[in-house]
DNA sequence: TGGCAATACTG
DNA sequence: CAGTAT
DNA sequence: GCCA
């Protein structure tokens, strides 16, 4: 049972019809769009005919809990087969005979609250708490925020936020992560720390839970970014993800690497797609200059 | 019919 | 290493 | 699942 790539064609074809923006009303038209191809186009067909999808229908209840269980945070589709599987069908059967990790107790503590959407005004206001904290630690950094709330959605399911600084200088913001980690757990904002950042590199990383006052549980990266690598960083953290994956499809069909540092042309994999070298850096401070080096329009 | 992004952390 | 996360 |  290996659906991940069927489940990423979905994804994909979810994505196209969403960009198509006009209501697709035939078979025909629904083949036409890149990314959808014969079932899918079938399904569609069936939906425009009937209303709907028997095979939607035929989804068990078990289906339902799977999918649940694998929302969890720090629980994927394997954990949550064999959790159905062992017969558990609640979080309670879970909590009571399962060896859970950390992650997973905070996933299941919060599932309600972070299973809901942010508003962007509440993403504007907790990027704001954050940057406000950023600023006292070094009024010199830079805070962006960046995944759908950069890419204009009206709603967001975390908070992305990558921290850089001008280093011409002569300082970086080298150790302030942990700074301002230890400043937001303090004020009670951060009420969780998932993943804990890895040292004092200028690319060390937050994965956390944090909380206005007024407000419930939400999901809070925050990424440190060294300063020329700002516009590979802000590519890769504003995605989407399908965008993402694109365009290192692209580069690594030119013998390229596009990845969150800057794009690398002559790299040389084995057949496996296993890198042997790194290659040379050829664009990374800007998004805009990573598009042309690959030779897509840049907006 | 084979490939589908690239990388980092956890246990 | 398998699994999960970004 | 879709595509080259």
């Amino acid at each position: 049972m290996k659906d991940e790539w069927r489940i990423l064609s979905y994804r994909k074809a979810i994505s196209a019809i969403k960009k198509y923006k006009k209501p697709i009303t035939s078979y025909e038209e629904a083949k036409k769009i890149p990314g959808i191809g014969l079932r899918t186009a079938e399904k569609i067909a069936e939906i425009i005919d009937t209303g709907n999808l028997k095979r939607i229908d035929s989804f068990s209840e078990g289906d339902d809990i799977i999918k649940k269980f694998g929302n969890v945070y720090g629980v994927g589709p394997s954990i949550a087969m064999k959790w159905y599987a062992k017969g558990h069908r609640t979080f309670e059967d879970v909590l009571k005979d399962e060896k859970l990790t950390r992650n997973q107790i905070s996933g299941i503590l919060y599932y309600d609250d972070l299973q809901k959407r942010i508003p962007r005004d509440e993403v504007t206001k907790i990027s704001e708490w954050v940057t406000r904290a950023a600023l006292s630690i070094d009024p010199k950094l830079e805070c962006i925020t960046g995944g759908s709330y950069r890419r204009g959605n009206p709603d967001c399911g975390d908070v992305d936020i990558m921290i850089t600084r001008n280093d011409s200088d002569g300082t970086t913001h080298l150790g302030v992560l942990s700074r301002l980690v230890e400043i937001l757990r303090d004020q009670g904002f951060l009420t969780h720390e998932l993943v804990q950042h890895n040292g004092e590199s200028l690319s060390a990383k937050f994965m956390g839970i944090c909380k206005l006052p007024e407000g419930v549980h939400r999901r809070l990266d925050i990424f440190m970014v060294p300063y020329n690598e700002m516009g590979a960083a802000l590519l890769s953290y504003t995605g989407n993800d399908i965008f993402n994956r694109s365009m290192r499809l692209m580069a690594r069909k030119k013998k390229m690497c596009l990845n969150q540092h800057g794009l690398f042309m002559n790299v040389s994999r084995g057949r496996d797609g296993i890198k042997y070298s790194e290659g040379k850096i050829i664009a990374q401070k800007t998004e805009k200059e990573i598009c042309d080096a690959l030779g897509v329009p840049w907006r």
